[in-house]
RNA sequence: GCCGGUGUGGUGGAAUUGGUAGACACAAGGGACUUAAAAUCCCUCGGUAGUGAUACCGUACCGGUUCGAUCCCGGUCACCGGCACCA
């Protein structure tokens, strides 16, 4: 047998040609098939191009979506661009080059590289979220928002990044730096336009209980929105005014011996000519204010406050009069900005009654001495005390009793609180969809009427950002000037733009229907692609990315837009292509891998193979060289099969058992996303066509099997094989093969016999042979022999097809 | 600190979720072919002892349940991810 390597170079380029020629994966808008709807992240086009992380997903999806298609799904496979964005804009201030001409070159390039993996995406339906065909919608969907009262401009202290000039979204702040370019974020005094995400909080935890989502990306979700539950009780100060606290243990109301504000709190405003240390609270208040998030979660270990000397506050419970402190323990942004503090009961009150030596009163009995610790036991074990009308119950029984009395009161209710802050949704840069909103002085905000949409970008001299904090934009004054929608006088257009996670938040509802102009899709459309019935993408996009498009989704299915409440019905992810040595791959560490120089050294093919068999694809895999090259052998390997196979259309004997298994698990390990052991099963089965020989029949199935994953060599070898010719149809046109469920159980099995549960041999019996059958075969292995000599079975474990277990004992 | 996850040969990783641990690859070593190299093909490849058949040990560590544990339970350690003064 001639070993020959086949020739990717040229047979890859012919089928991906022929693929767009046919059109074979463009999806139909009108079909009596059922429809399949897989997503991929869509990528940011870069100026370094494609990066072999990106292939891990997309191939995988690729694999998903062409078996369904050979399962008989009429499937929506798309791809588009997410094209708003700092780097681009940061390389045309560098470049001297208008976004718009970065952003088409870098589509360009990174379509070619895509097509050069054999992708089936439709190419019809390519969306780029900078095209104002599409941010018209972008634009629209906001206007929807704001006409619900959930877009409202207003001015609090919000995340600034240093370095890029600009607000930041709470979850675009990571550990006290911006995400994305790891520089300092401070807080500042900024006007913003804010979406009410918040008023979604519960409905976002709620629906995830049906959604087929890892289980990792619901509770990392479910965490970020924070949900607890409590009471919200109101203080009187000595002055007369209600400070209002959250508390989620107003079962401790005793025991509450101090109060702590907030630095920002607005009572201390009111309160500032009363105080006679006026200047010591106003220092305090300066510090908490400079200091960046990072300085105030980094300072957490020693706490620090100053109490307020000429106000004081009055628990509500038992009419005594306590001090009130202010600190920077007490978050602004967190439930009122204000607690009731209970040292005996909380650590961080603890802490902080033991630095300022507020008194310490035990009102849950059960746990050490609450003047060595605190004791924050919630469940059955703590007893109330020192809690009048609420001594003996327990901590559960007491929360009720105590929540009904305050309402009762009138001084408190039940409350719910979350951590999800709403949506710091402007940007103060020019590469992003403009904000359709004017300022008229009489009239105060109005939306752009929406026959006005799209609100086109102007033209910009610079698009540098501004020291002072406003968006290049507000610099074009011809484009800021504009009319009140409203009554016509002189206004000013919003210069701030949308964040980009506006664009990616409804893009799978674009592909259904990508060049309407009437609508961000059609209703047909929609209730026939609806929803999204398999998404992978990455965990970084947990509570970005996704928890903003379930959002947006649920206020489209809330104004009528949108059939189903939520977007995705399914939710997978993929672990990262870390470099050579297992570290995340960097160009400063010179480990990155560009994936064309691995389609130009094997093939595409070889790549794609190789990504999925790298490892399991939930976790983090290494890149190895090596490793690539056995998957190009592999490939050699099938390639040479088609030249020394016999014309028997049939299976051969030897295969055959081998051939339905294989066909049935790698089906099943495609469903579950085990890539790497259905490429291991298709090793093995072309090892046995080595071993047994192999005939056409054989191959026939083998290529189709393999075709998803490694499509032009499978193409080419059905054609070369003459089923193109026979069928009239490329592989990736065929359907699934069929397996034989009774063919995928051999006539005979091994199995292992164990005495004392220890194995000592093995025997090979026929399929589903009774177990007085298989002892007396076990008995005649020496090793089992052996073991028995001398002693009396006296129990036997039999497990079908699998295993026997003798128990012995001693015999006489 | 809280929540979630992981720990298996020299390496990446398998194991139908309680039933023969190490599939499939990579690397390494030996051999064949070759003037030579590459490529290809064949053999070995968890550890210890033994020429050998074989025996014992072995899935981070300690213990438990079971005829039988990588899998279940209790404890310990290590690493990874998320959240982090959220009242």
């Amino acid at each position: 047998m001639i070993k020959v390597k086949y020739e990717f170079a040229a047979i890859e380029p012919k089928w991906q040609k022929k693929w767009e020629e046919a059109k074979v994966f463009a999806a139909s808008d009108r079909s009596d098939k059922p429809k399949f709807y897989g997503l991929i992240e869509f990528p940011y086009p870069s100026g370094q191009g494609l990066h072999v992380g990106h292939p891990r997903p997309y191939t995988a999806m690729d694999i998903v979506t062409r078996k369904k298609r050979m399962d008989g799904y009429n499937v929506l496979f798309p791809m588009g661009f997410d094209a708003f964005g700092l780097p681009t804009e940061n390389y045309a201030i560098k470049n001297h080059i208008h976004p718009a001409v970065v952003t088409r070159n870098n589509i360009a390039h990174f379509t070619e590289q895509l097509k050069r993996l054999g992708y089936g995406f439709d190419w019809d339906r390519v969306v780029d979220t900078t095209d104002p065909s599409y941010y018209k919608w972008t634009q629209w969907i906001f206007l929807q928002l704001y006409k619900k009262g959930l877009a409202y401009k207003a001015t609090m202290p919000v995340n600034w990044c240093t370095s890029c000039k600009c607000v930041l979204a709470n979850e675009e702040v990571v550990e006290g730096v911006c995400e994305r370019c790891g520089s300092a974020v401070i807080r500042k005094e900024k006007s913003q336009w804010m979406l009410r995400i918040t008023a979604y909080a519960q409905r976002l935890i709620d629906d995830l209980d049906d959604l087929d989502f890892i289980e990792r990306v619901k509770t990392q979700q479910k965490n970020w929105i924070g949900r607890s539950t409590g009471a919200e009780v109101t203080f009187k100060a000595t002055t007369g005014d209600d400070i209002v606290v959250f508390t989620t243990r107003p079962d401790t109301l005793f025991g509450a011996t101090y109060m702590v504000l907030s630095p920002e709190h607005e009572l201390l405003k009111r309160w500032m000519s009363l105080l006679k240390n006026a200047s010591a609270v106003q220092d305090y208040q300066r510090a908490a204010a400079s200091k960046s998030d990072l300085e105030r979660t980094e300072l957490n270990k020693e706490k620090t406050g100053v109490c307020l000397d000429g106000v004081r506050a009055v628990n509500p419970v038992n009419g005594r009069e306590i001090p009130i402190f202010i600190s920077d323990y007490v978050l602004a942004t967190y439930g009122t900005g204000a607690i009731m503090a209970v040292p005996a009961h909380d650590d961080r009150d603890w802490e902080f009654a033991k630095k300022f030596g507020c008194e310490i009163v035990e009102v849950v009995s059960g746990g050490e001495d609450v003047q060595k610790a605190a004791f924050t036991a919630k469940d059955e074990t703590g007893i109330l005390v020192n809690s009048d009308f609420l001594n003996g119950l327990t901590v559960k029984d007491a929360i009720p009793v105590i929540t009904k009395w305050l309402e009762e009161k009138g001084i408190g209710e039940a409350k719910v609180n979350y951590k999800l802050r709403d949506w710091v949704f402007s940007r103060q840069r020019y590469w992003g969809e403009p904000i359709p909103m004017v300022y008229c002085e009489t009239c105060g905000w109005q939306p752009l009427p929406e026959d006005q949409l799209p609100l086109l970008l102007p033209e910009v001299e610079s698009y540098e950002p501004t020291d002072d904090g406003e968006s290049p934009l507000s610099k074009i004054t011809d484009w800021v000037k504009t009319t009140c929608p409203c009554c016509g006088a002189p206004a000013k257009r919003e210069t701030d733009t949308m964040p980009q996670w506006a664009g990616s938040s409804w893009y799978f509802l674009r592909y259904m229907d990508p060049h309407n102009d009437k609508a961000l899709a059609s209703r047909e459309a929609l209730d026939y692609w609806s929803p999204v019935d398999w998404y992978n993408g990455g965990m970084e996009h947990t509570t970005l990315h996704l928890l903003y498009s379930r959002f947006w989704h649920k206020f489209l299915y809330d104004i009528g837009v949108v059939p189903t409440k939520e977007p995705y019905r399914k939710r997978t992810s993929h672990g990262m292509i870390l470099g050579e040595g297992g570290e995340k791959m960097s160009k400063s560490r010179g480990n990155v891998v560009n994936p064309d120089d691995i389609v130009a050294a094997y093939g595409a093919d070889t790549l794609r193979m190789y990504i999925m068999f790298i490892g399991d694809f939930e976790k983090a895999a290494a890149w190895s060289d090596n490793a690539v090259k056995g998957c190009k052998r592999f490939l050699d390997r099938v390639w040479n099969l088609a030249e020394s196979c016999t014309d028997s259309p049939d299976y051969t004997p030897a295969n055959e058992s081998g051939i339905h298994k294989t066909i049935k698990k790698v089906a099943d390990d495609i469903e579950a996303m085990k890539f790497n052991t259905a490429i291991a099963a298709m090793m093995a089965l072309v090892n046995d066509f080595y071993a047994n020989g192999c005939s056409r029949g054989d191959m026939r199935t083998l290529v189709t099997v393999l075709s998803p994953f490694a499509p032009h060599i499978c193409e080419e070898l059905w054609e070369r094989l003459g089923f193109a010719g026979e069928t009239g149809k490329m592989v990736c046109e065929m359907s699934w093969p069929v397996y034989d469920e009774s063919k995928t159980v051999a006539s005979a099995v091994e199995m292992a016999v164990q005495v004392q549960g220890k194995l000592r041999g093995a025997v090979r019996v026929p399929v589903d042979s009774d177990e007085a059958a298989v002892v007396e075969a076990a008995k005649t292995v020496d090793k089992v022999a052996r073991a028995l000599e001398g002693m009396e079975i006296v129990k036997v474990i039999y497990v079908k097809n699998k295993l026997v277990n003798l128990i012995v004992k001693p015999g006489k």
